[in-house]
DNA sequence: CCACTGAAGCTAACGCGATTAGCTAAAGGC
DNA sequence: GCCTTTAGCTAATCGCGTTAGCTTCAGTGG
């Protein structure tokens, strides 16, 4: 008796809510399939395997990260924007920890794989963010790479539980902005010394 | 006809070395078992579940990374024991990438755990080498944070191949540290406007 | 030197989760 | 109102972690 009216968008989108719940490692297609209120091979007939559902959250959360960043950007410009695209980012990693680690655990499957142009958008914005500093542009790939390490880094340890006094958290976010925008204030153009 | 003669110890450090072959999420008790030359049930005479073997290959990852950059740093201070310190951690970690992957994948099992101190050895190591720029103690915490950011988010993204071109990323490495070393110069005992 | 105990391996078997095969019936097009 | 398509179902397979119970070697005390 067919009810369901299943999609594989709408699985995807179930099993993103999901992982977000339960952590990316605790998914099951039995637990997901229990969530739509169907039996666990029924899914096969909207996804090809556990593994591609994977992917497709991971397309998902690049897709929905890079547009949360991407608006928060928008209209700002060097320090704003940089503080306001980070905050977005660690927002939506606050709120969906289970695609952003289902985003980390993927591997871009081809070439024509749309988790690349996802993959792309979001470094599209940092790099309009990092236009804001006019670096030298030998530079720009370095600050690219190092703020997203920060940002990576920052976002999985919290994640993790990595920081013991949840406190201060906030505050040691706001004091990491600031840190790198004083240091991409003090590099820019001149090409100094941060070149060594 | 007991010949394999292994012991918890082994059996950990036989998962260690094909966790860093094969990668975190692909060890299997079959696959180590092959390696030792040994049947798969005979490794729970070792070991109680994978789940334990995981959690062990985490603390002896904690514990030798630790070793490593507390020998980096021995001796030196000030931006030298931040970049060899650094490029310490950078090195183990593309060198054990599985270790380290299981040592982010493991939550401390309780108060005694041996993780516990082993991860506290590490920030021991970050702590005195942050001692070295003389910070306001407020700034202390967000500081070491930023810098556990930067180096976790670092090695996560190489180990993912989450850098395109190979070839700069040595270079990118060193550009971070550099900036790191100048933010935190900078913002130095003054508890200048970096805590706005 | 020999019987004895205990640990280390082994084979057989279970359980759970992913996946496949094949059946059934509702839904939408003619 | 038929007919094809297809979502969902049940039954069964497979791989892998784990458990149970047996067997044999290694070392120890007599």
């Amino acid at each position: 008796m067919p009810k369901a009216r299943l999609t594989p968008a709408s699985v995807t989108e179930a099993a993103a809510a999901l992982v977000d719940e339960v952590g990316f490692d605790n998914l099951s297609m039995g637990l997901l399939a229990e969530r739509l209120g169907v039996k666990t091979p029924s899914l096969y007939k909207h996804v090809t395997s556990q593994a591609e559902l994977a992917h497709r959250i991971a397309v998902l959360a690049m897709t929905e990260a890079g547009d949360a960043i991407r608006d928060a950007i928008q209209g700002r410009s060097g320090s704003d924007a940089l503080a306001a695209g980070a905050q977005a980012m660690r927002t939506y990693v606050r709120e969906h920890p289970g695609r952003y680690a289902a985003a980390n655990a993927t591997r871009p499957t081809g070439p024509d794989d749309p988790f690349i142009p996802a993959s792309e958008r979001v470094l599209a914005s940092w790099a309009a963010m990092l236009s804001g500093y006019d670096l030298d542009p030998g530079q720009e790939i370095h600050a690219m790479r190092t703020l997203r390490s920060v940002l990576h880094g920052f976002a999985t340890l919290e994640a993790a539980g990595g920081f013991q006094i949840d406190a201060s958290v906030d505050e040691s976010f706001t004091w990491l902005i600031n840190f790198i925008d004083q240091g991409l204030r003090a590099g820019a153009a001149s090409g100094s010394d941060a070149a060594r």
